[in-house]
DNA sequence: GGTGATGAATTTTTT
DNA sequence: ATTCATCACC
């Protein structure tokens, strides 16, 4: 921290009259060169995709550091990922030779939390306030609900807590909304928000949002603790600023303002988080927000070929309101984007499933392929093709390793041992395992706890004293509160990671999942085993938690190579050979949901994610559409996605199966309904594709081998052998998680 | 206080 | 189609 990061064994010498360029500046083009070297006064790179962004912010870091001009302690640097934030550091490490220790480098949230634990007082917390997440929100905005007497049917705790929230995007405390938006949800929910920011300060928690609000409050209302801030950070770095909220804005032009040495990076097309409270408006004026402002284009792409970038931009243009850029390339042309119509959902992957497999074939890299999808549900139907076909896959945004409910019930332990006032941790695990506290009993307590202004646990202690409770759950609470308190005795000397197994034992947790019959079981109890690996990296509980609900990543590292499945929204930043983009239909991308939330607005919003996927291929880019498909069990016909007709012509190599047109198809070829005045569209359609699916998926699905006592492997379940078959369905005793039926096609003989 | 049935909802989610 | 929550019932 007090380093003062001196450069006397380093080779590179202090540039005061530069004759030559130091060697980490070579090879960087001329724009991207600007960037680094305008390190005074504002800045706004505009960074269209792979032109480099990350190699101009990790440059222009080091090259802060190499010319002395501030220490690693006098810089900020704020992400919006962890990843970001790590390869940050990691980059800039390498650059300079060496760790660049006691930076603030970080996610806004866990930069906020830092300040605001070194303030907690200041806004009404103490330094160990615990860090709510989003589960945690939507369980105290449900126990609110009641008491403001909401009708839970018209407004739910989700919906309420995405109001929250988006006021606090915004920058707004409960008694800073302003009137012509109090009124939303009947008036009601102003007052929930007010009585919600009371329950977290008694609680000793902030959610994600506060923790950047309250900064502004703290910055507001002390002067001069904003001021050491301010004097602290010489320069200030922002990376994927189309995506920062207007608090987070405020928040950076609060720090900015002694040094005004502030440099944003971004891509306004790449805007893609508008519901989630980003400004892209934040981009757009930063001009004006920082008089003087130096605005850098990034515009040479070094990532794709001529026909991706030339239909990326072409698309791209339909959209207004843009700052502009034009990509281009020095890269030799490459294959077309091709589009692709198919007849349905199951064709389509079997589509994607085979180009994958040539693809392979051809030398490509598993690993250096992608499947893009609109939303999450739509990975299921690729997820069972790569099963069948026997490639590896693996989808990236499922639920984290802290979301699993196992992970969470044992970290809920966790904080009530360091926070007792946490009612929130405490409510989830007192009857977890089942102790003989039931709704009735945590009625008398809540209820003795809220008139008394009392955490659960204190309110527990205090009505142990008198005989309201009944007294097996009076024994067991007692017992409960008796054991926590041995358990926080023990933190003070055990380390944490073996307090925890012995909290996971004691508690009964461990034994509760060991009796469960349940396939995922086993599983869960090796989660269990990591997390208490994961706690032995950390000296304190508390510098846990804080890990857990701020940094703590999935974890999946993974040596064999595999495709990727994931959503266009977590493929931002990323990069592959070969990129598929299947369900270009209306409806679905542009999602419909999207569309009748937020019309022109959100169609952009769509078209940027069109082009953030489009933007991720390097060689090869196949979209694709079906032209029925099923939706939440209905099946519907769908149309070809506009996006695709915006797509320049000279670009893309267009083809669709007989019967299937994209809209482009249709001026020169008859537009065809195979089921024009049918009343009945869903089961005609579905004998079609009954019929188009026996003659090219049985030899690969059944039919081979599948008898008794085979063994065989499946991608969720693992190992196990065949006990009976019925058609296509097996009965299959596996080894880890049961017995259990499943098709034929999602298992391979082991 | 735990279990099974019925009914409603189902976009994206870096923290 | 599937999941998830709530409600009735054991």
């Amino acid at each position: 921290m007090s380093d003062p990061f001196e450069l006397d064994d380093d080779p590179q010498p202090a540039p005061a009259a530069p004759a030559r360029a130091p060697a980490y500046l070579e090879g960087l083009n001329e724009s991207q060169r600007e960037a680094v070297e305008a390190v005074e006064g504002p800045v706004l790179v505009l960074a269209g995709a792979g032109t480099g962004k990350t190699r101009v912010l990790t440059t222009r870091l080091g090259h802060i550091l190499m010319q002395n001009r501030a220490g690693p302690g006098e810089i900020l640097a704020v992400t919006f990922t962890n990843k970001a934030a790590g390869e940050m550091k990691e980059r800039v490490s390498h650059l300079v030779g060496r760790p660049v220790e006691g930076w603030w480098v970080g996610t806004f949230h866990a930069i906020g939390a830092r300040i605001l634990r070194a303030n907690a007082e200041a806004v009404g917390l103490s330094p160990q306030f615990t860090i709510l997440d989003a589960d945690d929100q939507v369980r105290l905005i449900k126990q609110l609900i009641d008491v403001h007497e909401i009708d839970e049917k018209r407004l739910p705790p989700r919906t309420i807590s995405g109001i929250i929230q988006r006021w606090k995007d915004r920058g707004f405390l409960p008694e800073k909304v302003p009137t012509s938006e109090a009124g939303q949800g009947d008036g009601k929910v102003l007052d929930l928000y007010k009585d919600y920011q009371e329950r977290l300060s008694t609680l000793n928690a902030a959610d994600f949002g506060d923790l950047l609000l309250l900064c502004l409050k703290l910055f507001q209302e002390q002067p001069d603790v904003l001021k050491s801030y301010q004097r602290r950070f010489r320069y200030i770095m922002v990376d994927e600023y189309q995506d920062t909220n207007v608090a987070q804005y405020l928040w950076l032009r609060l720090l900015a303002q002694e040094y005004r040495n502030i440099c944003c990076v971004g891509d306004d097309d790449q805007s893609i988080y508008s519901w989630r409270g980003a400004e892209v408006g934040n981009i757009l004026r930063f001009e004006e927000d920082f008089p003087g402002a130096r605005v850098v284009r990034l515009e040479r792409n070094y990532r794709s070929t001529p026909h991706i970038l030339a239909a990326a931009s072409g698309l791209i243009t339909y959209n207004e309101g843009r700052l502009g850029k034009t990509l281009w390339t020095d890269i030799n042309d490459g294959e077309k984007v091709r589009v692709r119509g198919v007849w349905d959902g199951e064709a389509e992957a079997r589509l994607v499933g085979d180009e994958i497999e040539a693809y392979q074939n051809k030398g490509e890299k598993l690993s250096d392929m992608a499947v893009l999808v609109r939303a999450g549900f739509q990975t299921r139907e690729f997820e069972e093709r790569m099963i069948t076909l026997g490639i590896p896959y693996r989808v990236i945004g499922g639920p984290r390793f802290y979301e699993r409910q196992e992970i969470r019930d044992a970290v809920a332990y966790l904080r009530v041992i360091a926070q007792p006032d946490d009612d929130l941790a405490f409510e989830r695990i007192v009857n977890v395992p089942t102790r003989g506290i039931g709704k009735t009993t945590l009625q008398t307590v809540h209820t003795y706890a809220r008139a008394e202004r009392l955490s659960l646990t204190r309110a527990i202690a205090k009505l142990l004293e008198t005989d309201e409770l009944r007294p097996q759950a009076r024994k067991s609470l007692s017992d409960l509160l008796a054991t926590f308190e041995m358990w926080r005795v023990m933190s003070g000397t055990k380390p944490s990671a073996e307090l925890c197994k012995q909290v996971l034992e004691d508690s009964g947790y461990v034994d509760m999942w060991k009796a469960k019959r349940e396939p995922d079981a086993p599983g869960r109890l090796d989660n269990l085993k990591e997390l208490v690996v994961a706690l032995e990296d950390f000296e304190t509980l508390g510098s846990f938690l804080e890990h857990v609900s701020l940094v703590m990543e999935n974890e999946e590292r993974s040596d064999t190579a595999k495709v990727s499945i994931m959503t266009l929204h977590g493929a931002k930043g990323l990069e592959f050979g070969t990129v598929f983009l299947p369900g270009w239909e209306e409806g679905l991308f542009p999602n419909q949901r999207s569309l009748d939330e937020g019309g022109l607005a959100s169609l952009e919003e769509e078209r940027r994610l069109a082009y953030v996927g489009i933007t991720r291929a390097r060689k090869h880019c196949m979209i694709s559409f079906a032209a029925n498909r099923r939706v939440y069990g209905q099946w519907q016909s769908a149309t070809p996605s506009r996006f695709i007709d915006e797509l320049p012509a000279e670009h893309i190599d267009v083809f669709s199966e007989s019967g299937v047109y994209a809209r482009r198809d249709a001026a020169s070829a008859e537009l065809v309904d195979p089921f024009a005045g049918v009343d009945d569209v869903p089961r005609s359609r579905r004998r079609m594709i009954e019929v188009d699916r026996g003659a090219s998926y049985k030899p690969t699905s059944n039919g081979a081998g599948f008898s008794i006592g085979i063994r065989v492997f499946h991608q969720k379940f693992g190992y196990g052998k065949i006990t009976s078959v019925d058609g296509d369905k097996l009965d299959i005793d596996f080894e880890k998680a049961g017995p259990k039926r499943v098709m034929a096609s999602f298992v391979l003989p082991a």
